[in-house]
DNA sequence: CCTATTTTCTAGACACCGCCTAGATTGAGC
DNA sequence: GCTCAATCTAGGCGGTGTCTAGAAAATAGG
């Protein structure tokens, strides 16, 4: 057996994805750079090299965080089908993925509260350029401010309706239902615009 | 000057203040029982007979949260004025408080998300039974099902727009012009789409 | 190949925190 | 007036984040 290098090599990348773990299960509150450090088998000290702070280590999970949410919501974009159907599984991955990560989504929001511009802000505007030109496709008659609207529109419900059920007030599966509905009222009240306008 | 007296007499009434001031200036982290008890002039322990747990401190702050909340809605329930005027009123109310005391409005929520049944759950079942009350009077010839739907959706979307204003994502004033979007497709969709055509 | 430099990790220290305990002080009820 | 429960003090314990000095290893340059 191999004793143990004194340079553990990746240590970053067994960092974040303990973290991670430790974060689904344990909540930010739960998460501590010495604890990390001994699940990795370092010194308490050893993590400082690749965060200086704890918020570092936390923006880094925010970002991660980003970029996961991102590819789903391209995948859930990019199958075939109806367009309200392809919004609907947007819809779900986004609610989804706040319901699974709770802890991560909430760490993802207050990262931004917080003002520090860097890579987060770089990996949550791909999100939202993701999203915005799934939306733009959908309304290229629609002027720019009421798109603009609609697509705040959108990620507000979807943030609520997982902040709903991530907080147990409301089943997973009436959040699905609610997604359903939020995508009708929207969708619904958006095309009978157009309709109106149109004719 | 009178000495310090050994008994503070409402040593309660003042943590609790001087935590919700701590609580919108540095966040929930930013929160210590040793520093509250400093900031009030007793001992570090003092706090302990009042609070077990900082869990406890911070329960306590929530049920006042729901109290305060629960009062916004009902006067801005209460006034004259149209049905979505009042409509209007409350949701503004709620995005309101959401925004000025974001921490606690987490605070609220994930509070119920722990799950511990108590005096929380009793504020919050005033404020929802309150919300519960105003869609009652809306909407008479729906379905119950529907009803409850629309008001989940209200809530979810009041919630999802207070948390995109509190994370910097968006200004207020477009926040408010968010809020008055989603009354209008809202309650549009509901009513017929009345609104819709109206603008 | 050998040396200089930079990165990575160790180890110890400091101040702070929540929580626990023993004991002093006070106000209230008998 | 005396007892008793509530309140507050003071000290200690283990834990944490952060800082520092210095050892160890990888890397680069001659």
């Amino acid at each position: 057996m191999t004793q143990k290098p004194f340079h553990h090599g990746n240590l970053r990348a067994v960092l974040l994805d303990e973290a991670t773990m430790v974060l689904r299960e344990s909540g930010v509150d739960g998460l501590s750079l010495r604890d990390l450090a001994r699940r990795a088998g370092v010194s308490h000290g050893a993590p400082r090299s690749h965060f200086v702070d704890r918020q570092s280590l936390l923006d880094a999970l925010a970002e991660l965080g980003f970029d996961r949410l991102t590819v789903a919501v391209r995948t859930a974009l990019g199958g075939a089908g109806d367009l309200s159907a392809r919004f609907g599984r947007v819809a779900r991955a986004y609610v989804d993925f706040a319901i699974d990560d709770a802890a991560l989504m909430e760490l993802m929001f207050q990262a931004k509260a917080t003002g520090r511009p860097g890579r987060i802000e770089e990996a949550a505007g791909a999100l939202f350029s993701t999203l915005d030109g799934a939306l733009g496709a959908r309304s290229a008659e629609g002027d720019d401010e009421s798109r603009d609207v609609f697509k705040m529109l959108f990620a507000a419900t979807m943030q609520g309706i997982a902040a709903l059920v991530a907080s147990g007030r409301i089943e997973r599966a009436q959040g699905d239902r609610l997604v359903d509905a939020a995508m009708e009222t929207m969708l619904g009240s958006a095309l009978g615009m157009r309709a109106v306008t149109s004719s």
